[in-house]
DNA sequence: GGCCGCTATCGAATCGATTCGATCGGCCCA
DNA sequence: TGGGCCGATCGAATCGATTCGATAGCGGCC
C-alpha cells in the first residue's frame, strides 16, 4: 500500500498512497545518516568508507543510524564523481555480442581478464564498438579500456578517452599511442606452422583467412583485399605463412565460424577441381579450420590422406570426432590475465610494458605428408 | 612544460614536462567551454544535450570553443550523477564468467539482452554474485539488473536495488517480490518429454539434473539435496518429470558441460550394472546429455538402440557426431530480448507483466524404445 | 499601442558523496 | 607544567555536469 517513490526515470520524489514515515521520506542520503547519527557528513563517511580515523563507538552509531534508515551505503554515482573512480573496466568488442561469444579465443579472453579484475574493480563493460556503439563509449562510465582485436575506426574514440586519462589496452590490436599492446607473434607463430607443413612435403598450398576488414563477406583472397586490410591478426597471420609460401592464396572468410570454414572449403577444394587443388589448407583459426575438414569429408577427401588442414588458436573444440587438429596453441587466457594486470597497473599509476605471447605448435592428426 | 594530469591512478596533479598553452590547463570542463564562448553554463549544456533551445548560432560557437579546448563532451560521471542514469545495466551471472560463457544457453540469453539494449543504453556490465563480488553489485553504477538464474542468497543485493529504485528482471530465477520475472514453464515442458519416453514405452528411466545449490560437485540425487534445493531451474525440470516418473532418480552434476555429463552418465550407467540399468536417462541439459551420450558409448553401448539420451535446451551442440539429439527446444534468445525489453520498458516507468516461455519438442535420432 | 507568448539565455540550486584544512581535547614526555 | 603530537571530529569546498525559475527581447495579434 505504501510506495515512497516511482520506479520511474527522473528522480523526483512522488508520494503515490498511503502513509508515509516521515515528510519527505525519500531514498535517504548519507546526510540523512549523519544528522540522525547526530555527527558530520565528514565522519559519516569515514564509517562507511574506513578511510580516516574513527572512534569505534561513532562508528557504530552511524551504521545503526544507517540500518534504521535502510540506508545500504553510498550512491555509486556520486562516490565515482567524487573520486574520479567507478572500478568498471570497459572491454571494446568489435562485434555484436553474439559473434564474439561464440568464438572461444575471445571467451578465454575475457576470462583471464575477469580473473584479474575480481579482486579489485567492480565488473567489465562490454560495449561494441560497432557505428552507434562508438558514441555510446564516449559516454559510458568506466576507469579503463580493453580493446579486443580493435580497429582503426576507433581512433575517435581512443582520442577521448586519452584525453580523459583513460588507461587502455589493446589485446592483439594495431599499436596506438598511448596504448598498451597485449599481443601474440602471429606472424612468427603462422611462418612456424608453415614450415610445418613444407617440412612435410607440401608445395600446394592455401589459406583461408580471418577477416581482414570491416566487410564481412567470403572473398576470394587478391591483392587489393590485402592492401586495404586493417585487422592486424589476419595481416600477420597471412604475412607469416608467406615467408614460406610467398605466392600463399585462398579465400577470406566472412567471420570465424565453423559454417564459415565449410563454405570457404569448398571454395578453395572446388576451385581447382583436379591437380589445382592444394594439398594442405591452413585456417586461420580452429573454427575455420573444423569447417575446412567438414567440407574436404564432405567431398569425400580423407584427412590427413588426401588433405592437411592445420588451424590456429589451440581452441579444443568439441566435436572434431576423431581428429584432433594440428594448429599453433596460443595462451588466449594468458593474454586476458596479461591485459587485467596491465590495467590494475596503470589504474595505480605505473607503466607496464607491452606484452607478447608466443605460441606452441601442437602437432596432430590433421597433417601428414602429402599424398603421393 | 606543464601537464597537470598524469595517466596515473588518483587526482593528485602532477607535472611532468611538456608544452602548455595556459597555465592550470587540466582537462577542460563544461564550464571551460562556456567560458570561452562567452556564454553561460546552462546554455552550454544545451548545445551538447540538445534539451532546450538554442540558437544554431551559439550552439556552432559553443561547439567551436569545444573544439579548441579539445573538450569532447560531458563527464559521464557527472552526467549520471545528475540525470541519476547511466545509461548502464547490470548482468548479474551466477558463476564466474568462464563457466557462464561456455554455456550456450546463457550466450544466447546474453545476446537476446544485447539486441534490445543497442539501441539507448550504454552496454551490459557484467557482475558476478559470487562472495567477494556481493559487495560490488552494491558499489557498481547501473540503471537496470538482470540476473540470470539468480539464487536466493542475492536476497541482500535485491533489497539494496530496490532501495535505490534500480529495476530488477530475473531470468529464470526465483520469483522475488518486485523483481520482473521471465522464465520457461520448465515443469510443464519436463513434463512433456518424460511424457514422450513413457509413450515410447521406457519404465527403468534415471536423470542427470544441473545443479541444485551453491555446491558444486557430482552428488547422488536423493531426497536431501532435493530438500535443500535453491535453483528453481533444476527443481522445476525434476519435479516435470516426476509428475510422469515419481521415484526418479539420479545424479545432480556440478555444472552443465558435457565432461560432467560423461561422468555423471558413467555413475548412472555404472550403478545399476545390468538389469538395474536405465532404459533411458534425461539430461537436464543438452551438454549434460552430450557427456552422457559419451559415457554409454564408451561402455560399448549403442545410442539409441540400447540407451535412449534426451536433453533440454535445444543447443545445437556441434560435433555430436552423427546424434540428433532429442531436447526440448528453448527459445534462449527470445528470453533475452524479452528481459532486454522489460528492462527498456521499466526504466521507462511503464509496469510490463511477467513473461514465461514454453519449449518445442524436438525428437531426434537419440530416444528410441526401449531395447527387447 | 499594449499585451501575450515564445525563444534564447542566464544564474543559482542541486545531484550525493569525498576530502582538505582546521579545531579541540587528551596524553606523553621532558 | 608546558610543548608537541596524535586521534577524532567538523565545516566548507569540490567533483562536473543538468535543470529550474527568472529575465530579456521580440514579433504578432487584437
Amino acid at each position: 500500500m505504501t510506495r515512497l517513490w516511482d520506479v520511474g526515470a527522473d528522480n523526483q520524489p512522488h508520494v503515490d498512497g498511503d502513509v508515509v514515515t516521515k515528510a519527505g521520506q525519500a531514498r535517504p542520503t548519507l546526510a540523512d545518516v549523519a544528522k540522525r547519527a547526530g555527527v558530520s557528513g565528514s565522519t559519516a563517511s569515514i564509517a562507511f568508507s574506513g578511510v580516516g580515523s574513527i572512534s569505534e563507538a561513532t562508528r557504530s552509531r552511524v551504521l545503526r543510524a544507517a540500518d534504521e534508515l535502510r540506508y545500504f551505503g553510498p550512491d555509486p554515482r556520486a562516490r565515482s564523481l567524487r573520486q574520479g573512480r567507478s572500478g568498471i573496466v570497459g572491454v571494446v568488442l568489435e562485434d555484436r555480442v553474439l559473434h564474439s561469444f561464440r568464438d572461444p579465443m575471445t571467451i578465454a579472453v575475457l576470462d583471464g581478464i575477469s580473473q584479474e579484475l575480481d579482486a579489485e574493480h567492480g565488473g567489465m563493460l562490454l560495449l561494441t564498438s560497432t557505428g552507434v556503439g562508438e558514441s555510446t563509449i564516449q559516454s559510458a562510465v568506466f576507469d579503463a579500456a580493453v580493446f579486443l582485436g580493435c580497429s582503426p575506426h576507433l581512433r575517435r574514440s581512443i582520442e577521448v578517452m586519452r584525453q580523459r586519462n583513460i588507461p587502455m589496452v589493446a589485446i592483439e590490436g594495431q599499436p596506438f599511442d598511448g596504448v598498451l599492446s597485449v599481443a601474440l607473434d602471429n606472424r612468427e607463430a603462422s611462418a612456424r606452422l608453415a614450415a610445418h607443413l613444407h617440412g612435410l612435403g607440401h608445395r600446394a598450398v592455401a589459406t583461408v583467412t580471418l577477416p581482414m576488414d570491416a566487410r564481412r563477406e567470403l572473398l576470394e583472397l587478391d591483392a587489393s583485399v590485402v592492401a586495404g586490410a586493417t585487422t592486424a591478426v589476419s595481416i600477420d597471420r597471412l604475412a607469416g605463412a608467406r615467408e614460406v609460401y610467398p605466392a600463399l592464396g585462398g579465400f577470406v572468410a566472412a567471420n570465424s565460424s565453423s559454417d564459415e570454414g565449410y563454405a570457404a572449403g569448398l571454395r578453395v577444394l572446388g576451385a581447382g577441381g583436379g591437380s589445382g587443388r592444394p594439398t594442405a589448407i591452413m585456417a586461420q583459426s580452429d573454427l575455420l579450420a573444423v569447417g575446412v575438414i567438414r567440407a574436404a569429408e564432405s567431398l569425400g577427401l580423407r584427412v590427413p590422406a588426401d588433405l592437411t588442414v592445420v588451424g590456429f588458436d589451440g581452441a579444443r573444440i568439441e566435436g572434431l570426432s576423431d581428429h584432433d587438429l594440428t594448429t599453433m596453441v596460443q595462451p588466449a587466457t594468458e593474454k586476458g590475465r596479461a591485459a587485467g594486470r596491465a590495467v590494475t597497473e596503470l589504474l595505480a599509476g605505473e607503466h607496464p610494458p607491452d606484452v607478447a605471447f608466443t605460441c606452441d605448435l601442437h602437432i596432430g592428426t590433421t597433417s601428414g605428408p602429402p599424398h603421393r
